[in-house]
DNA sequence: AGGGTAGGTCTAATATAGAGACTTAGGCCC
DNA sequence: GGGCCTAAGTCTCTATATTAGACCTACCCT
């Protein structure tokens, strides 16, 4: 908990401050949680973390993204560094991703969220199941 | 990175075999992620994990949410038994949120994701740098 | 009486994501 | 040797999510 909370503070230092006058404030937190914290690059991470695979490989592996948005996840992911993209000049050619160091390094900081989530998704559920039942007469 | 892979590994394990085939094939982590890895809700844990704050020291915070999806965000984390919302009966009324407990189990996990921002964002943007150099003339 | 505040809600405008047709070139079947 | 398939995308159109900002209620201050 100790080393938790020295991160944290170090994270509000960014928000609060003076800085906050100065326009778009910036801030490292954020930027890479807008950048792994969207809809795919985690999941994206993960898949690979396993071996490298190919575009319909990890299409299949998350049926619900959409060819667009999987272009769109790796690319963004290569850019950063986190994945690289091999193609092969196969007939059709075929590409395949495979996670980078900086991807690899993030597999530890990930594993303690999955732990987390993994642990604790009942009583989410839970607290989900009693607010919704709870949600009939209260006024906001 | 042996914790690390384990975790993973039990997540990869709801992705692959015959629950493929079943219909939304139900992954406690793909749940988690999907609540948590929005675009305000970390940033919100992060910014009551030092303590309790008002709705509008929270927009105050982050300056750049919505009183739409401020709103939303924090009731979805109240939903999910992450926070807690208090009023008091001032004039006009405040509305305090602090982390509950669940919440709290989320700042462990998550400051590893913060220390890995904070030691690797400059890696990130030498090579999105280096990407953003190179894409000049290389075709897709 | 006019203006300010807190914590919202509502609506219209905009940005982002999803579905699915289309592409290119070779391999496979008959 | 015509028809169909595949891989990895791209493109367009539509649907969904997010933002900006007006509005609301009740009180306090000057």
């Amino acid at each position: 908990m100790k080393t938790a909370l020295s991160a944290i503070e170090r994270f509000t230092r960014y928000q609060t401050d003076d800085a906050q006058s100065v326009e778009p404030v910036y801030c490292p937190v954020r930027d890479v949680l807008d950048r792994i914290g969207d809809k795919w690059s985690m999941l994206m991470i993960m898949t690979l973390a396993t071996r490298p695979q190919r575009f319909s490989e990890l299409r299949r592996a998350v049926r619900d993204i959409s060819k667009r948005m999987l272009t769109q996840t790796l690319r963004d992911l290569e850019r950063d560094g986190l994945i690289t993209r091999h193609v092969f000049p196969t007939k059709p050619p075929s590409v395949e991703y495979r996670l980078a160091p900086l991807g690899q390094s993030l597999l530890e900081p990930m594993a303690s969220l999955i732990d987390w989530a993994d642990h604790r998704f009942a009583d989410i559920h839970a607290a989900r199941a009693s607010f919704d039942g709870a949600q009939a007469d209260v006024p906001r």
